[in-house]
DNA sequence: AAACTGTATTAGAATCTATAGTACAGTATG
DNA sequence: CATACTGTACTATAGATTCTAATACAGTTT
């Protein structure tokens, strides 16, 4: 579980949204699946509840968590979560390709390098 | 000249920055064309001319500009600088492309439809 | 009843951003 | 040479954000 990379500057509550965000997405966590407890997901991260909590919260926002007082923090049907995620993604995609396009080079040629070095890390 | 944004959640001297890397990179801006003072675009923009400085060694840090003591800031030669640029550009594509893969997700299909959505909205 | 859950509130430390004032060094121009 | 312009450096301050910490309360499980 090793969650919390110090050398990232994003916040540690995004960090481990984040990483449960994926967990979540790729099915690793069933849907209605129990997560840990702010208190217990704190002490083995050694971090805070409270940062815990904060990141419990931004996944409930999300849609990702849903949250029983008193039980604990379970996740959600991820169907619709991918379809929205997939279009996260996609605006994403669509700013780059339009930061690409306003320098005058083309988003397509620039795609196709990234996929094949994409593809060379992984066969590493 | 209206470059800051306020609901822009980036700092300003970011936003100065990344306004005139594009305005080099695209050529808008001539190699060794003198950029205003520190003094003069902060009072342009009503802001601190230590704000402009800083946005200012930003640009100089990474190869845009270069700086006489007395004289001003002038552009770089650009050449090199696009090379640089669509470096950085493909890094964040293939990021991007990873994130895409490890939700089991298909990167060109993505890319096609962001391609046309942004294709749409030039239409526009 | 005891031990676990989530949630809310308040307070403080640390960091980042921006502003402000001042000072110094080099250049351009009269 | 004097003045006004350039860049650069330093210190101080204020505000926002992030994180930690302690505490309290509410609901559930055993």
């Amino acid at each position: 579980m090793d969650f919390i990379d110090y050398l990232d500057s994003r916040p540690i509550y995004e960090q481990i949204a984040s990483r449960y965000k994926q967990l979540i997405l790729t099915g690793v966590l069933s849907p209605n699946e129990k997560l840990p407890s702010v208190r217990k997901l704190a002490m083995e991260l050694s971090t805070n509840p409270n940062t815990v909590q904060k990141a419990y919260a931004m996944l409930e926002r999300e849609g990702y968590l849903y949250s029983v007082k008193g039980r604990g923090n379970f996740v959600r049907e991820n169907d619709s979560l991918i379809d929205q995620k997939k279009d996260e993604l996609k605006g994403k995609m669509k700013e780059l390709i339009k930061e690409i396009q306003d320098l005058g080079l083309d988003p397509q040629e620039l795609f196709t390098a990234a996929l094949e070095e994409a593809e060379e890390d992984d066969r590493d």
